[in-house]
RNA sequence: AGAGAGGUGUCCGAGUGGUCGAAGGAGCACGCCUGGAAAGUGUGUAUGCGCCAAAAGCGUAUCGAGGGUUCGAAUCCCUUCCUCUCUGCCA
């Protein structure tokens, strides 16, 4: 969530910077603006009152204490009356700031300067692009095929267990998978990440901290019974560590990476385009994220696409970055780069990680701080991406790897695999 | 899941209705002392919000969270979350 006295302060900017993202927030700013100012008249009324009332206990507690009750027992009556206004006034002052909060909510993150125009993912812009889409012999298959001729994954059998989009990777398959997951893990921790283990569901609070709540309500898996979330990324998990926290400058940067399970429900997503890896339901990913230093934090970005950028390099997958233009960007991100691998035998490219600096846009939802040098608490910036969302790098391997005698494993996997073809 | 105990500032810990943002101690910061350090000693040491151009200052809120009683709540009542002990259950 944006913040306040930015807003106030910088009203025609803010509403210039949104039009990136193709949307006219003149009215949502301006109605910002009249509630925040109504705010604070009314916490300047509110405050001059109880200022008053508390005088008037404190003047009562003396009288009593003196036996003066008849004088006491007046000033009660005014106190009364005061009391009646108070409670009034706060609220008054608590819907306003529920409002306040609710608009705030909707208005979305200002893009970076580096952000491109555009609306849709069409105009993303291409930034880099690595390694040869390698040709294929001929009847070479798209990977749901392979899967299914190897016997490496089961989507029926899935099916049958819980429902589409939960695959069931078996054999080979299910090692390759265990391999990727401590491969990744390995990177990042080479990297500098400190490995987490994390839960996998986490409650409205940590809901809120992230904006998956209330916002995508409806793409996560809610276990009503205890009110908890299944996570849809390690990101909210991982970045609710943080939340209320205050931490010395000299902590910075901290740096996390985490396998988990992501559970996602996708709805209203069905297609040619959502076929075998392409979207599930549950799958799994290794993430990163990090708390910067405001003036570090796009050093810091770069940092983590180069990062990532040295695993698809050892993995030799083709593959290109893109820089998300203000229509695909997400609602936290101030800037954001999508890794694409591309998928030979389905000739077109599959997202496998994104990565993004969201500056202080989720610490201050998460009230995440540290203290500066001048011993003065502010906000941090907040960035995470995924290194790397497992399924669609097993796509691209298998259909990139296949050759007609089997599929051949990307040779920094073998250690982790213990094989090298399927 | 049942019974009991408890959640206070960075930490420990006092505080059962009035001047309590909160005693005392530890830690930390700065100063004095010292050749230097330790010890000793003095001072300071929460955050949000509002008023203010800003600082200073002032006001207000915050003693797990949310409600209530009262002129007045860290203290009393209700709800809820969490922790600990015992019992049950279980990997």
């Amino acid at each position: 969530m944006l913040q306040l006295p930015y807003i106030r302060a910088h009203r025609d900017a803010v509403i210039k910077a949104l039009t990136k993202r193709n949307i006219d927030a003149t009215q949502m700013i301006d109605e910002v603006i009249a509630l925040d100012e109504e705010r604070r008249k009314t916490q300047t009324k509110l405050d001059n009152l109880l200022a008053e009332s508390n005088n008037l206990s404190k003047e009562i507690g003396i009288l009593y204490k003196s036996g003066k009750a008849q004088e006491a027992n007046q000033l009660k009556e005014r106190s009364s009356l005061l009391k009646e206004e108070t409670k009034m006034l706060g609220d008054q002052l608590n819907s306003i700031v529920e409002n306040l909060n609710q608009l705030l909510y909707k208005i979305p993150n200002i893009p970076n300067g580096l952000v491109p125009k555009g609306s849709s993912e069409t105009d993303n812009e291409v930034v880099y692009s690595h390694g040869d889409v390698p040709t294929l012999h001929s009847g070479a298959l798209p990977h749901w095929e392979l899967a299914k001729k190897y016997d490496i994954i089961d989507f029926e059998l899935g099916n049958k267990i819980t429902g589409a989009g939960f695959p069931v990777y078996k054999g080979k398959g299910a090692r390759l998978q265990r391999a990727l997951i401590a491969y990744f893990l390995d990177k990042n921790t080479a990297a500098g990440y400190t490995e987490y283990q994390l839960p996998h569901l986490v409650n409205e609070a940590s809901g809120f901290g992230t904006g998956q709540l209330p916002d995508k309500e409806g793409q996560m898996y809610h276990v009503t019974e205890d009110n908890l979330y299944l996570i849809p990324t390690a990101e909210v998990p991982g970045t609710n560590i943080f939340r209320d926290v205050v931490l010395n400058e000299n902590e910075l940067p901290v740096a996390v990476t985490g396998y988990t399970p992501c559970f996602r429900r996708e709805a209203g997503s069905y297609g040619a385009h959502v076929r075998g890896l392409n979207r599930l339901h549950q799958f799994d990913k290794v993430e990163i994220l990090r708390i910067e230093h405001p003036t570090r934090s796009y050093t810091a970005l770069d940092e983590m696409v180069e990062h990532v950028k040295t695993i698809l390099n050892e993995l030799k997958l083709p593959y290109r970055i893109l820089r998300l233009c203000g229509g695909d960007l997400g609602f936290t991100s101030a800037l954001t780069y999508d890794f694409e691998v591309f998928s030979t035998a389905q000739d077109r490219w599959l997202e496998i990680s994104s990565v993004s600096n969201f500056e202080t846009f989720q610490a201050n939802r998460l009230k995440l701080r540290f203290r500066n040098s001048e011993g003065k608490n502010e906000l941090a910036h907040t960035l995470n991406g995924s290194s790397l969302a497992l399924p669609r790098v097993l796509a691209g391997i298998l259909e990139n790897y296949q050759t007609e005698d089997g599929i051949r494993i990307p040779d920094v996997l073998v250690p982790y695999t213990g094989f090298d073809k399927i």
